[in-house]
DNA sequence: TATTGTGAAAGGGTTCACAGCG
DNA sequence: CGCTGTGAACCCTTTCACAATA
């Protein structure tokens, strides 16, 4: 039995469906064509087709899929929909930013746990929160049954903390610090860097006329 | 003359390799092979290469790279070491956080303006800036001769302040409102998307075992 | 001799086109 | 008849392997 696999990009596709099937059962649309979910997500229909049909066989031939059912089955394929338990390792204005975000407790990430070391942050209210001491991490993460651990921190501590995430048990990682994490083999990591996506821009400024593929 | 490409994924290899070659120059050394810039960027000797030939070659065979030159090179090539005008169109938690994030600056990204549509906002000052008026867009960021826009709003803002960006002459924007951006093909745009990413965990999370590629 | 630069091969994601089915 | 589901074709990216050369 090989593993199954998916790419990348069809895993953000699949995000983007699920997305505007929400809108479209919101405005009470009972079907959608693969044609229609393609539109809106800039791809095409053969693309929507065989994204979803690594999961199943969702639609009905000549009508389109159900909009709720299919909402439902995606919502349930990516893992959302229930609640997950999430730490923010860094108390600064990004760590703020991201806690206060409000998407964010509405799709189902509750941040349980915030971590510093800067002895004039530890012991800070952020809301029900008590920043605590980056040293409990391992410890207080692993009680509070935290599932995600996203790296707010300056570079140079971006390793450490990772470590300590891994020991508390946490097997998915959002890192936002500008550094390479090196993590075991069954640890996620999604890395969101900055600098990186600024620098995209600059080259595509830099050189007009070239094209940036996917 | 067809117009060159390159692919995303090399881009941001490029990026790392930048950072890489700072690291090394910084700790003085002359030389640096495309076996250890690979081993460091998590990827293999064969890429390094092909990446850096998409732009020429930089390297003396039997010997590897000069690390000064290709550092410059690569940054020239990517478009950093200058100075680029950067405007920020949402002046809340995330705006505030990417405004005061120093390595932002260091590596030539000056925030020029902000703008926000909320009246308690407009006016508050930002250090050396005032958050203005976002029907000021248009018109104030093409004066400071802004390049690249940075969309921090709320979703349901976020189109017609990109369009707003685009009156202004921006074509290069970075956007981090959960919302697909319709703009003119000249425009370069990413988009950093954190419920996409941090479902691409979950699904790793309920999916064990499933590989995600690429 | 060590390492680059690069055609050729392999791998894998996307598009095509059509059979299958409601 | 319309639209899905899918094998096959296509295309792009990565890997391989080796000739070129400092």
């Amino acid at each position: 039995m090989t593993a199954p696999r998916i790419s990348d990009s069809a895993l953000r596709r699949l995000s983007h469906y699920l997305r505007f099937l929400e809108a479209f059962e919101a405005a009470g649309r009972e079907t959608v064509s693969s044609e229609e979910l393609a539109e809106r997500g800039g791809t095409t229909s053969a693309q929507v087709r065989k994204d979803l049909s690594h999961f199943g066989s969702f639609g009905k031939r000549g009508l389109g899929y159900p909009v709720p059912e299919l909402r439902s089955r995606l919502a349930g394929i990516l893992g959302v929909g229930r609640r997950w338990n999430v730490a923010l390792a860094g108390a600064g204005k990004l760590g703020a930013a991201l806690h206060a975000y409000d998407g964010f407790r509405r799709r189902g990430f509750h941040v349980v746990a915030v971590f510093d070391s800067d002895p004039r942050k530890i012991g800070r209210r952020w809301g029900p929160l008590t920043v605590e001491d980056v040293a409990r991490l391992a410890t207080s993460a692993r009680e509070k049954a935290v599932e995600i651990g996203i790296v707010v921190t300056p570079a140079d501590a971006a390793q450490e903390v990772a470590d300590a995430m891994v020991d508390a048990g946490i097997t998915a990682i959002l890192n936002f610090a500008p550094a390479k994490l090196v993590l075991p083999e069954n640890v996620s990591l999604r890395d969101v860097n900055l600098a990186i996506e600024l620098e995209a821009l600059c080259f595509a400024l830099t050189h007009e006329g070239w094209i940036v593929g996917r």
